[in-house]
DNA sequence: CGAGTTCAGTACCGAACGGTACTTAACTCT
DNA sequence: AGAGTTAAGTACCGTTCGGTACTGAACTCG
């Protein structure tokens, strides 16, 4: 029951724990999790080792709030499409958004959320499955707004809202690949119009 | 010029690098080059650290080798599909092929090619690139192929066989990161059905 | 001004990393 | 049998890994 007033009491913490976060977030987006080192990290934070543990736990904690903030932030897209007013709209504002995180020309090339862990030995299990299950998040919400235009009559009958989902799902961790190969955004967009052709009705 | 007959002199190998090799594949694909240590990979290799210095070089160069044979066990798929009649049975089979591949019961899921080091630290920078050009090469192969079948009249004047190319890639290497993260190949099956929906005439 | 509390920095921990020198074993050829 | 050649095994190299005691410094409150 710690107090979390804003009535600092102690030596008052010199870095930015936001900014800090953010630049962490940037070497794992970039090295991912087994290949970010505590040296790589806390040199990109600007603080060392010891203030990195005080103020986040350990490497698997600060892994997961990054990825939180990864979610609120360049990955926001992902919630946002969910509101577009048509299934088909959903889909592309999806993989529109995908495309332009993915490459973006200030930020690593690819999706924290595929490229983090995707494999990993034994260190990096808990951090693979973290992304796995973060994935999974993100294709059941999808399927939820699928489900929910079908019962609109936003899709044709014989249309399935899983199916659907997992095909956008599929083609945006394929954006995310393609870019974090090198793969420029224009390419990429036409991909992500080339999907949509396989749009029903 | 050191002869290669088959005039054995000196202590002979007591291991079949062969399988050795196809080993050391497993572990690579299963975690990664920067997860995979030594000690995993001499351990299921069933060899020592010296053997595998003597038989194959170093880490990278092992890592070189099991991808040819990935190339040319698990991913033949990929140049055997390009081998089919037509344009849309060449795409079909290429992600016939991914799903069966990235969802083996007796091998990891997923796919070496994408998952073996889609985002590294400074040590895993030359894997990360090399399994860059494999893909990008992959490409090339399916493009080709493409603009054959466009002079051939095997596809409607308009298609790009870049685009194509790209579209297929991409919904390949999604279907690998779905299957890496558990996802099943009945539900990975459907998505290789659906992406075929927007394949042109 | 202490007393209490929290943060920063140095210096260090044991373990694991990729890689290698060196000895011993197993083979062919003369 | 002995020389020459190559592989296997042990034991070790320096470095880096994630993580932590411990010492001072910076702040609020009494």
């Amino acid at each position: 029951m710690t107090g979390q007033g804003n009535t600092a009491v102690g030596r008052p913490r010199s870095f930015d724990t936001d900014e800090a976060l953010h630049q962490a977030m940037l070497v794992f987006w970039k090295q991912g999790y087994e290949g970010a080192s505590l040296t790589d990290l806390t040199g990109a934070m600007g603080i060392t080792k010891t203030s990195m543990y005080a103020a986040f736990g350990n490497k698997e904690q600060l892994f997961r709030k990054a990825l939180e903030r990864y979610t609120d932030g360049p990955a926001a897209y992902g919630l946002r499409a969910l509101e577009e007013p048509t299934a088909r709209a959903v889909a592309a504002a999806f993989l529109n958004g995908s495309v332009r995180t993915t490459t973006q020309p200030d930020c690593p090339a690819g999706c924290l959320g595929v490229q983090g862990a995707l494999a990993a030995g034994e260190a990096g299990t808990p951090a693979h499955e973290v992304l796995a299950e973060w994935r999974n998040v993100a294709g059941r919400r999808l399927e939820e707004r699928f489900r929910r235009a079908a019962e609109e009559g936003d899709l044709p009958p014989g249309a399935s809202a899983r199916r659907l989902a997992l095909y956008v799902m599929t083609v945006a961790f394929g954006i995310a690949v393609q870019a974090a190969g090198g793969i420029g955004r224009a390419d990429l967009q036409e991909v992500a119009d080339a999907a949509m052709d396989a749009w029903p009705a």
